[in-house]
DNA sequence: CGCGAAATTGTTAACGTAAACATCGGTAGA
DNA sequence: TCTACCGATGTTTACGTTAACAATTTCGCG
């Protein structure tokens, strides 16, 4: 900067002005800075500016990886937003997700150069006791229920479970089967629970839960045990990677979808529409999700006051051909 | 820091080296400065550190969506290989490939807090002559034929192209047809052009190139139209999501795969081992991309010589089950 | 017990930027 | 013609940190 200040016969602090589109600088002068700054390839040095302004215009996001479509789809969207409202997005990725580790992560992100930090969590970490926030530094939570001390964004998981139990009763099933994802999710719990629950209201029976690790692998071991069940006419899967394994199962076991077996997933992921049948699906919006982490961000960092609290993103049910009303004839039940 | 110093009774440059881990602080007054900042709350400034040492310990990774299953695992990859190198990752998206937004996001990645880029490019946009980058930032290129000017880390396409052709071919197909991605990408082209030229090589017919835009739905669309084709039996597809709408296509065409139709995929996402049937495909090492950006970078920022030239990680074909030998008796060729 | 070397701690200056204030020149109005 | 004011530009200072050097203390050994 001194070099242009040089170079242009003006002082640095005239270089700062023309730099940050400031007025007061007369047209000639302007352009002779402006000159100066092509002519040695002036760049400011942000470090310097965020030591000045005490802003680092930029968000952390601690995550656990970005493998899952949500947690890839999420952090698309904050990173859009986040660059539309002037912030860069560092990426602070957590190995596995043990206490250790997310400590680790949260000192590190003291050191860093953020200004508030995004936290995609999705295990029930935050409500044990040790897990701590360093003072000072504005959060928001994702996916996870600490709502009564950070502000929380989630997708309404509860409600999407319920839509699609509802359907399936609604099409004339007695009971629906669920497929859940691993238990330290709390995703897959509240998906879990809002199923059992809307299982309950209908006075139906709860079967018992077969549980996967969010792969279409386990989706195909867990359809392999679920269509050996001849009673088992509907299946509500956790996700759409483990409904396609459910698919794939049913397929090899001889089971028609939706002809014998309905199949309802959760995410709406993009290749949903073209498993075999067309999935009928949960549509989360993981856009919104992102804008409105985003926002709350900035609205803490902003000064507004942070409000602890939840802020369900709505979910819908996408029919697509893979749900019917069950076989008229039931097989025998097993004597 | 003051403040911790003034609470510890001793100089800012003392509590410096204990934030450092320095050696030359005796241990009594180590320990009074780590109890001042446990007490103040005290963490270092990463700007003023920044600006101290000219260094951001970050690495910026421009990209135009995390969408497609490459580009998050790569970066995944990127994130955590640079994290072990005690760098943090910025993301950069870009909205549109268009030339204005790349070369807007190069302007404002030169007021970012970055050592080096690593550009995720996907399409043909290095190759035209405006878009030059800053001098002085140290850049890796992944996926693009920029290699004759920037080091470029590539998964070897071509390669697993002429895998999968030479697969298909030995099992007795008379030739391969091509679900290509959009003619933009510069994988696509060069997934196809390593298609055609081992057709070639072999002698056999090089049927039209179909295009899809890398989503299942394209997928689908195009297989309607190859399903139509009696002559058409085996498919290779540039990725593995088109492929997905493909199988839809044949399935639903009364094709069965792979009896009637092979079908080999690219990319062996996670869910193609649960596709039906379980696809056939090219893996990509993503991580290993990853990886070796973030070493080739490194060096660079560590001074040393930057090497143009192209970084190429091998691909293999996993053989799964929607290959096999065309049809004993083909249907009568269309005369 | 005294001297020099080594270990520990303190002081100064600089990294690049921008806010706050100071200065300079010109212009309008009396 | 002089004064007051305004707009353009320059000067000073501080942001928080650490390298380099200076000062002080401690310790070993003759």
């Amino acid at each position: 900067m001194a070099d242009v200040a040089r170079l242009a016969g003006v002082s640095s602090q005239t270089v700062s002005r023309v730099a940050n589109g400031q007025s007061g600088v007369v047209e000639s002068t302007r352009e002779q800075v402006l000159a100066a700054m092509r002519e040695l390839g002036y760049r400011p040095n942000s470090a310097a500016r965020s030591l000045r302004y005490g802003r680092f215009n930029t968000i952390g996001v601690i995550l656990f990886g970005l493998a899952s479509t949500g947690n890839s789809r999420t952090v698309e969207a904050i990173a859009t937003h986040a660059a539309a409202e002037g912030y860069a997005i560092t990426l602070i990725p957590v190995g596995m997700p043990t206490q250790d580790n997310v400590l680790g992560a949260f000192t590190r992100m003291g050191e860093l150069a953020v200004d508030g930090v995004i936290l995609i969590i999705e295990v029930h970490l935050l409500d044990s006791t040790a897990v701590f926030l360093p003072p000072g530094v504005h959060v928001v939570v994702v996916d996870s229920d600490a709502g009564d001390r950070y502000p929380v964004v989630d997708t309404d998981q509860a409600d999407g479970a319920r839509q699609a139990v509802r359907h399936l009763l609604g099409l004339g099933h007695r009971t629906v089967h669920h497929l859940a994802g691993p238990a330290e999710s709390f995703a897959a719990e509240r998906r879990a629970g809002a199923w059992r629950s809307a299982l309950e209201e209908a006075g139906r029976v709860v079967p018992a839960v077969e549980r996967g690790d969010w792969s279409a692998d386990s989706g195909y071991r867990a359809g392999l045990r679920l269509a050996a069940d001849p009673a088992c006419t509907a299946i509500f899967t956790a996700n759409d990677q483990m409904a396609l394994g459910v698919l794939r199962a049913l397929h090899e076991s001889g089971r028609a979808v939706p002809a014998d077996v309905s199949v309802v997933g959760f995410d709406d992921i993009a290749d949903a529409s073209a498993y075999l049948p067309p999935l009928t699906t949960v549509h989360q919006d993981f856009a919104e999700v992102g804008r409105r982490c985003v926002r709350l961000l900035l609205d803490q960092i902003h000064d507004e006051p942070s409000t602890p609290g939840t802020d369900l993103v709505p979910t819908r049910l996408i029919l697509r051909s893979s749900t019917a009303p069950p076989p008229a004839v039931l097989p025998p039940p097993a004597v």
